[in-house]
DNA sequence: CCGGATCCGACGGGATACTG
DNA sequence: CAGTATCCCGTCGGATCCGG
């Protein structure tokens, strides 16, 4: 397994997670109500079926979400967040929060950087 | 350029800077007080020069830190953070402390998880 | 409808050697 | 001391096809 130095640490852990390229986004859909599959699809635009799939699996194996399987035909599947998926709400917010308030100067600051590169 | 169409989400690019394998780690150590490049790779564990450059230039772009050059000889070089830096200390903060308390419960989560599987 | 399996290109990041 | 340049490999993630 790679990596095998970063499983102890905590903050490596879940920034692994939050960090790819979907979590947060799910995180924050299914922050609003539960949700099947396909909706998700739908509202999560541009994701494939592939990483829909991997990233709700990782996010059901560290117990963030509940997977229910409802068996009509052809079978529907609910996700839905648990208490410790909704426990990350408030510090992933406030990090939303932060990047809508910043990002401007943030965009300000790399192009003037990258002005001064050129030159 | 790459994920042309993530260059206007804000979450996406401050998601992209954090979710990195060292920005953070730089970020809580430049908090407590500035550092000089060949500090931060010592007390940054294992990071090679390259990534620890990369790393320190693109938070430099962002107006994250600045880089003040002492014209000495050797040369020393000297990183901190800015205000904009500083500000988001508090919701990384949250997050760590967050990952902390629940990273015991996630390994149990995910070991269980393992278990079913295998069997 | 909800996936799993496979192939493949792009990118992050490590190791190493060189520079001012 | 503080980087830069090059090579290389593992992983992430998109596309596509197959199955219950």
């Amino acid at each position: 397994m790679a990596n095998a130095d970063f499983h102890g640490c905590p903050v490596r852990n879940v920034l692994d997670r939050i960090g790819d390229k979907w979590t947060t986004l799910i995180l924050l859909r299914l922050s609003r109500e539960p949700c099947r599959f396909s909706a998700l699809r739908r509202q999560v635009p541009d994701i494939s079926k592939r990483m829909l799939t991997l990233t709700l699996r990782n996010l059901e194996r560290d117990g963030m979400i509940s997977r229910t399987v409802f068996p009509t035909k052809p079978p529907s599947v609910e996700y839905a967040l648990t208490p410790l998926g909704r426990s990350i709400l408030g510090p992933l917010g406030a990090l939303v929060l932060w990047a809508d308030e910043r990002f401007s100067e943030i965009r300000e600051n790399r192009t003037r950087y990258d002005a001064l590169e050129a030159g």
